[in-house]
DNA sequence: CGCCTTCGTGACAGCGCTGTCACCGGTCGT
DNA sequence: ACGACCGGTGACAGCGCTGTCACGAAGGCG
């Protein structure tokens, strides 16, 4: 900095203020300034910075992995929230217990982050003390925490309207697929979907069969298989099945086909998620905006970290949107075997939205 | 700092030199100032430190996206690399244009980081050149630059090797389908995988047909649609097609089979990466061991870093590595209609590797 | 024309650490 | 028994910035 200062012909203290934009520097200063600053491309140490403002210029964000859809969209509309703020992204990504043992005795975020994002992290009582005692201010994504600011989607009316487009559709033996994830996440959103499920099933006066409710054990076609062997077991098979993620519905599906049975044709699927293989397959599904969701978390963050009046408690709930593809058909259309899409050309329109709620 | 020099009872040198691992620490002062530090929850503030040894405790990491699987398993075993290094990851997610010149003209990673990983990410030669005079540690991954380190896997014998599969499977027609992609990354490997395709023909004597070499324009399925829809169309179609990527063979797939065209009987489709969704749908492919390129990539940033002897232009070539599944048969057999795995009790054995090379 | 205000600027302390040096007591070698 | 040595410790400067204060010059006012 005082290179540039010597350069520009003025006191380090001019160039901090034109750095930082004060406006309570002359045109020309600026100017020279500006011109020796690119000549060095010289930047401002965040560190020195920091160290007397007392912040870091950054936020830090706690994952349970980097290996799912949702975090990845998630984390990228965060980076663009975050963008044009001088905000950078840190990323913690903490899956194993022992990680996880050593992310909340460290706390390494403290102090080196202006504010954490928590994304769908199942947190002991413990850990969510500790979160509390850091004094920093947190945004919890895709769950709750009393008290605390957070950014989540409606799960509960996302799946009460896909169940609904089910019911609309004729099907009334609806099976529902619970996603068995690991202890580290996503079990706020996997209650509020099967509730929102139930309250669907309720409000139509279908009453909620048990066995209808079948887990995926493993992650892998096996558990699909075995969940699926399941419900087609039953006495009174469902027409439809409606899974808690994508990832399951699509694995469903294949399963499905793979025995023969014509999706939408003999059973209708629907997911939650609009997981980006979701267009692919031309799977219904309930879409959460996961962008917007961590855009929205950065902004939360970033009007926390600049007004200390701010509500630490904010709630902002997203909406979902029910996109009806190829996979849900009503109860008793028969389609030809093999699905919807003919070639070379397509003699059917594209297969979305055959119908309506 | 000064606080838990006055719990422990001694002066905060010696909490530093605790705090930092040196060796010349008695064991009581030692225990005592750990204890303070954990009364007090105290974690060393990284701007100080930073500011006097000239090290930040971050790496950098560029990328083109968060939302491809690649980059999301790359950073995920790149944060299980830097594990219990104390280096924390920063994540600047450039993809559109505006960030991108936005990115490479405040180069704000400079002093923020102690070295810089640059992911799948297709640079002009001017970013390459900014990139350089930037005075830190450079690791590129999943692509190559002369004189600096770089981490990738080996594309083309991965090519070689899965289009070997198909040949011997009895193939001579194969089909092979660009990933057309944005204008921002993965450029590296899509070249070199073709490149592999074409020796791995050009090695068992069979000549390359243009018309067997198809692009998927948009992403999506009508892309894949039309892309099918030609190779289908040509007086001899290909028995076998090989994509660029998963993502493309599995939409490939599902066009196929929409059309009626059982997979693997009537058509062998082989994919490249091994996406998590290509287990999943029980795709053949080629493996790149994702999470190994970050972890390694880190490995590569902290030597380089550590070590200012190391050279700065070490390249690491990771094998990929053949994935037989359920998408790829032999030529001339022909599977019932509908696919392997029948239900609810199976009565063939899992559809696994049901030939070898 | 002298006074007060405003604007632009420079000097300087200090943010929380680390590296260096000096120092002190005890142990070892001769 | 004496100096050399070493493990353990504290004092202190200084890393690169920012915030505060003081100051001179220019402009506005009575």
């Amino acid at each position: 900095m005082a290179d540039v200062a010597k350069r520009a012909g003025v006191s380090v203290s001019t160039v901090s203020r034109t750095l930082r934009g004060l406006p309570t520097v002359s045109p020309d200063a600026r100017r020279r300034v500006e011109e020796a600053a690119r000549e060095l491309s010289f930047v401002i140490s965040r560190q020195a910075s920091g160290l007397v403002t007392g912040k870091t210029g950054a936020v830090a964000v706690l994952v349970p992995t980097l290996k799912s859809w949702f975090v990845g969209a998630a984390l990228s509309g965060l980076g663009a929230g975050l963008r044009g703020t001088g905000l950078d992204l840190l990323v913690y990504s903490v899956s194993d217990m022992a990680d996880r043992a050593a992310f909340f005795d460290r706390l390494p975020a403290r102090r080196n982050a202006d504010a954490l994002l928590v994304v769908s992290f199942d947190l002991t009582a413990d850990e969510s003390a500790r979160l509390d005692g850091l004094g920093m201010p947190i945004v919890y994504v895709s769950q709750q925490a009393p008290g605390r600011a957070s950014v989540y989607v409606d799960d509960v009316m996302g799946a009460r309207h896909g169940v609904r487009h089910l019911i609309n559709l004729g099907h009334r033996r609806i099976g529902y697929v619970h996603a068995a994830r690991g202890p580290s996440g996503f079990s706020f959103s996997s209650q509020r979907r099967f509730l929102g499920y139930r309250e669907a099933l309720a409000e139509a006066g279908v009453e909620v069969d048990r066995r209808l409710v079948v887990d995926v054990a493993a992650s892998g076609r096996r558990g699909a298989e075995e969940a699926v062997g399941g419900l087609l077991g039953l006495r009174e098979p469902p027409t439809a099945i409606f899974a808690e993620i994508d990832q399951v519905a699509i694995e469903v599906m294949g399963v499905l086909r793979g025995a023969g049975l014509d999706v939408p044709g003999r059973m209708s699927v629907l997911g939650f998620d609009d997981h980006e293989m979701a267009e692919w397959m031309q799977l219904s599904t309930v879409a959460q905006p996961a962008e917007d969701i961590g855009r929205t978390a950065g902004e939360l963050a970033r009007s926390l970290i600049d007004d200390p009046d701010a509500d630490p408690a904010l709630h902002r709930v997203l909406p979902t949107r029910l996109i009806p593809r190829a996979s849900t058909a009503p109860l008793g259309t028969t389609a030809p075997l093999g699905t919807s899409s003919p070639l070379p050309a397509p003699d059917a329109p594209d297969g979305t939205a055959r119908t309506r709620d």
